[in-house]
DNA sequence: TCGCGGATAGACT
DNA sequence: GTCTATCCGCGAG
């Protein structure tokens, strides 16, 4: 599957969906970081409260929105960074921001990005997820994701168990309506999704295990 | 295990 | 000056 008919033309809350259980990966020019996104968030345009696009609002600072589907928007808050992919055609400003991957590849690394920090809290959130792959500007902004040292595979995915929809973390309250839609997808009981609580944690991390 | 507040930096009014 | 699509450490229970 390409990237364009992945990200265009189906809703962007059936994108993030699908984008569980795929691989998200980063070559930093020395060896590949890669992990299993367990969370994902659709933010759907224009209409969109909590969304950076809401009310046309259009800027270099979220260009990346307006470009057409599998460009990336990346972007800085407070001290860190975020991953996201535009979604729909071009000038059509939604987006999915993923949130969490649990770690397969270059783990070394990304304890050294986060400082020491090991295990659940390498990649448990947008900014840690980004501080693990050791990104620190927002130089691939508006690049498209082919054209990157990022890539989604976008041909395999794991099986999950059961995926849950559930409120976007963090997005203004002003309007509850936007607040309360459950646009933030998760795998259901794995240990990297955020603010996961102890026990819905899984001992199969919420993957159906394959055998041989 | 939880809730709270401080850190911290860019975009916007 | 105000507001974040956050993170972390601290203190109470």
């Amino acid at each position: 599957m390409d990237t364009n008919s992945f990200f265009i033309n189906r809703p962007t809350a059936e994108i993030a969906r699908d984008l569980l259980g795929r691989t998200l990966s980063f070559d930093n020019g020395q060896e590949i970081l890669s992990g299993t996104i367990v969370e994902a968030e659709a933010y759907v345009g224009v209409k969109d409260r909590a969304a950076h696009s809401y009310n046309g609002r259009r800027s270099q600072a979220n260009e990346g929105l307006y470009r057409a589907g599998g460009t990336l928007y990346i972007y800085s808050q407070r001290q860190y960074f975020f991953f996201d992919v535009a979604t729909q055609k071009e000038d059509e400003p939604q987006g999915v921001l993923i949130r969490a991957i649990e770690p397969e590849t270059g783990i070394e690394t990304m304890i050294k990005n986060r400082h020491g920090k090991i295990g659940t809290l390498l990649t448990n959130g947008p900014g840690k997820m980004m501080q693990a792959f050791g990104i620190t500007s927002r130089k691939w902004d508006l690049h498209r994701l082919e054209d990157s040292p990022f890539a989604i595979d976008l041909n395999n995915k794991k099986d999950i168990e059961k995926i849950i929809a559930l409120p976007r973390v963090g997005v203004s309250q002003a309007d509850p309506y936007w607040a309360k839609k459950n646009l933030r997808f998760i795998v259901s009981g794995n240990p990297y999704v955020s603010d996961i609580k102890k026990k819905d944690i899984k001992e199969n991390h919420g993957f159906i295990l394959t055998n041989n």
